[in-house]
DNA sequence: ATGAAAGCGCTAACAT
DNA sequence: ATGTTAGCGCTTTCAT
């Protein structure tokens, strides 16, 4: 940085005052005359004055910063839960600093320390993939809320999920409402809440005495990961599909396609997640809806309170699903059965 | 923040050396002893020690961080362009801030501002709405980058974008080789990406001879847009709907099919963009195709070179888009002719 | 190889 | 109502 900024003593000397004064008038202290307050601005304004959030964190030891760490900007999923952290959080006063995860868990734990760094005040981590060892660590030094996942019991660290083993649930009901029995599970891979959404897959079928047309194919959560599984998911015939998430039901869709067969005649598919796009009528997606403004509003008044007793016990909010039925789903026909 | 947290100081004490050794100790100075360097390790790690970059940067005048404003995170286009500039930043050593715009203009300068308080060393900006003079001053403070506008001609301002102009007019063309003349175009609402995006329209359908054809509907760059500018667009009773982004493209597909029309046996349809969703088959756009991630890529790299030398002439790159044919768009047959 | 000291820009007693 | 001063945590000469 060549040029570098004023600082609260030039405008001090611009308006012929001291530092202090022009500290208080600045920030609207009742104890400045009107004419100093007047002089102090206009030479801010002046020179383009700008306060310097380090220095001034150095001194008041706040930052009114919380950072968010979303895993995948691809997955509209996140930006829809960021909505809601975003809107409560600027309601108090707070701004935000994202940052995005990638492929490599490592830059990931890197970036995390460099919001740290920053001294903000709490972190909110929406479908992160941080080992346990860290969370731990991140939360003894930090106020820290998890977002959609629940699997963890740490100490000073908040979350706010929905029920993914109810959800599934819901969708396994949903299509054996509908006559499937041939239920295949896509799921998304090795992560608490594709476990979970398995989990339930489990539970359903079983509780419908399916049992012995319980059948998981390792799958992930893109559209690419849906795509790819779904040949391995046809080899076993199934008359639905209940894929990890939307994105990945997306990808599943296309294949299905692909392999000339179609939905939901032939196979019917149901996501999970609630993405905006499913709702599009050239997409339209039977999938388990999240409430996902919801979960980040919640996320952030959990971060909220926390910021201000550090050390109110762990809490779990969890929201439950709801089933949003539209095209790819219906009931088993000729066809299929 | 209740508890403090360890200093350079702690450290220091522990290790029973002076503050300045575990400074350079940490920086990895080669004139600290073996003995020193264990010590002052051994004492950061058991304090958890996290150097705080607010102090760290009031010293030496650098962050290291760059900060990037997206529009609209919900705009699949942007987390593309977002991938492109992370992996050019990081390759050099930097981090990047996010900060996502929000239908308030106003509260999206405040965020801005937010940045730089925070003392970013340079700015993209990705679809940004800033007026001009905002624009000017932030651009004459810290090196600017702004993607996927070119309409601006700032000192210290570089730009990156593809060339809209052109774009369209491939879409038109491609869609005049097929056979249509009906040619409607939805827009994109008041911003400059969709003046230049109509303006190519305009120019393509009067080299074609089919100035009389021309019809721009009002609309906006979202699905809802597209879909609620479809309605007045059929009453025209086009054969084919240039729409200005792919995302609205959808919502206006949804339009057609909802008015029992199908694409594009009755209505082509092309967007503008070429987000990964459009080339899933369920969607299968036609569409005119930036080069996202390269589009971010090249912005971090101008970004980059003006942190080095801020005072290097603007630079307005443009690279060039291509049509990518799938199945929203085909020859005018005897039912829409 | 190590330490002492100064100072980055700011705020907050405290003094006047 | 305004100024003086100390110090937040860090890096960086400059001594030793």
């Amino acid at each position: 940085m060549a040029h570098s900024r004023p600082t609260l003593h030039d405008v001090a000397t611009l308006a012929g005052v001291s530092k202090s004064l022009v500290s208080l008038a600045l920030a609207g202290s009742p104890k400045v005359s009107d004419l100093s307050r007047t002089r102090i601005v206009a030479a801010a304004a002046e020179l383009g004055y700008r306060p310097n959030a380090a220095a001034r964190s150095l001194k008041v030891r706040r930052t009114h910063t919380i950072g968010v760490l979303i895993l995948d900007l691809h997955n509209p999923v996140f930006a829809e839960i960021l909505d809601g952290v975003q809107t409560e959080v600027r309601q108090h006063g707070f701004s935000t600093m994202l940052i995005s995860g990638s492929s490599d868990p490592a830059l990931e734990q890197a970036e995390i320390e460099t919001l740290l760094r920053f001294q903000i005040e709490g972190l909110i981590l929406i479908a992160h993939r941080l080992p346990e060892t860290i969370l731990r660590t991140v939360a003894a030094e930090v106020p820290t809320v998890v977002v959609t996942r629940d699997d963890l019991d740490i100490p000073q660290m908040d979350s706010v999920s929905n029920d993914d083993v109810d959800g599934a649930r819901m969708a396994v009901d949903h299509l054996v409402g509908l006559g499937h029995r041939r239920i295949v599970h896509l799921n998304g891979g090795d992560n608490p809440v594709s476990h979970a959404r398995s989990e339930g897959y489990r539970r359903a079928m079983t509780d419908h005495g399916l049992a012995e047309f319980i059948q998981v194919v390792p799958g992930g959560l893109t559209d690419a990961a849906g795509f790819a599984a779904t040949s391995e998911a046809l080899g076993y015939h199934p008359t639905a599909l209940f894929v990890a998430n939307d994105v990945a039901a997306m990808g599943a869709i296309a294949a299905i396609e692909n392999a000339n067969l179609s939905v939901p005649e032939d196979i019917s598919v149901i996501g999970y997640d609630g993405i905006r796009i499913g709702g599009m009528r050239r997409v339209n997606l039977t999938t388990i809806a999240q409430p996902l403004a919801e979960l980040g509003r919640q996320a952030a008044q959990h971060m909220l309170r926390r910021i201000s007793d550090r050390d109110s016990p762990a809490q779990h909010e969890q929201l439950s699903a709801t089933l949003v039925i539209r095209g790819t789903t219906g009931p088993v026909t000729s066809r299929n059965s």
